[in-house]
DNA sequence: ATCGACAGGATTGTCAACAATCATGTTATC
DNA sequence: GATAACATGATTGTTGACAATCCTGTCGAT
């Protein structure tokens, strides 16, 4: 009998404990990461605490400097720009291996999606748009199958979770990325793969667009 | 005085050095990574070795069981099928972006490598056209100045060095590489980015093509 | 008042010992 | 002879203590 707290661990999912609670914006950008307050909160040992922030390190979601520890990145407006672009592209390519990978039951679900969406939309719901944005794109990661890109994509999207939502909130920009949204699943499920491809090109094309006009703007 | 090696580190660098031991073959796919003897031999202590473990897993070089340490990653030739159709989608956007940025000094130093490679298929000589090859790649990417990318082809670059080997030395290969990069540099120095992009996801599709036929062929 | 040396605290880096777990080979039993 | 319980060695996981480094605020000299 050694555990003192409700939930134990002592695994190294330390590293997903945290992961969540960077993304989820639990830490403000470039706070710093005290070894001892971690393993304390996490209920984990300081070693543990180590190994996940030279994980997290590794992702990009945390800098650390030789004896000044870590920090949450602070990811700057040109780098979240470098990184919606490589999404672009690798979004791209799964997409289009969907679109040749997608069965009938696929294609149900992705419609049901952009039902949900068209009704959040309606309702002006843009938490829920958002939450069903993430459904999607991930739906179509699983559909393509493709373990290697999924994971990098998984890695760039940790990485702008925050800058997202200020793209999402201007004016017009939720009823355009529905559509687009309609458009890549239209065109996944009539396996038409350079179309789907591009599709997914134009649409986080409109995200890129959107993001810097939410940089020119000043919006935070 | 602590040092009993003619090299002393002491840093995580130890990360560092484990990545090219692997990467350049020093250990074999699957072979265990055994914590204590790889800090005698890197001269390290158990920890450090222990995170650069921890880093390289993050990295897709390793793979780690609780309880049954870590082995080199063995990546499967459908995986490494993956890997190369997403340096395909990112290659592509990298040279994209040289072409946007190249300078007269830049094409002059691709336009160097050219000529370097094309003396070193006159001779023959596969292993400077491989290395000829990794540094063009590179000289693109310095180029593009786009750390993001930069950095994820670095990623899935390590997790294939070892297969790229049997494409180059497929009969016919080397000629129609030595092409498709001459290309490559062509549309860059004529700062026609979509040329650019093209030409480079021809070069690639042409290493998967050959990668494909390789595995097809059982050649290791 | 400003600047530099310096002390104190906070934090990270290193190390060794111990505990827990897995892999292997041995022996007893049927 | 085959199999299962068991003992043994090898390796990983965990913990705590200590050393090294950085940061901050204070004190003294100019």
């Amino acid at each position: 009998m050694k555990a003192n707290a409700p939930e134990d661990d002592g695994r190294q999912d330390v590293a997903a404990r945290l992961r969540e609670w960077i993304t989820g914006g639990r830490f403000m950008p470039n706070e710093r990461l005290i070894e001892t307050d971690l393993a304390q909160v996490l209920n984990a040992n300081r070693a543990n605490v180590r190994m996940a922030l030279a994980m997290l390190e590794q992702e990009g979601l945390v800098v650390r400097e030789r004896n000044r520890g870590a920090r949450v990145r602070l990811v700057s407006d040109a780098e979240a720009i470098e990184i919606a672009e490589a999404r672009q592209s690798l979004e791209g390519l799964v997409t289009r291996q969907a679109a040749a990978r997608a069965s009938k039951a696929d294609c149900a679900t992705l419609r049901g999606i952009i039902a949900d969406m068209r009704k959040a939309h309606a309702a002006a719901d843009y938490l829920a748009i958002s939450a069903l944005n993430g459904r999607l794109h991930a739906e179509i990661q699983r559909i393509a199958d493709n373990a290697t890109v999924t994971r990098l994509l998984e890695m760039l999207r940790s990485q702008i979770v925050r800058q997202q939502y200020r793209a999402i909130l201007l004016p017009g920009r939720a009823k355009a990325s529905v559509q687009e949204h309609a458009a890549i699943v239209t065109a996944i499920c009539a396996h038409d793969m350079s179309a789907a491809e591009e599709a997914m090109r134009r649409h986080i094309g409109g995200v890129i667009a959107a993001l810097k006009q939410a940089i020119a703007l000043k919006v935070s």
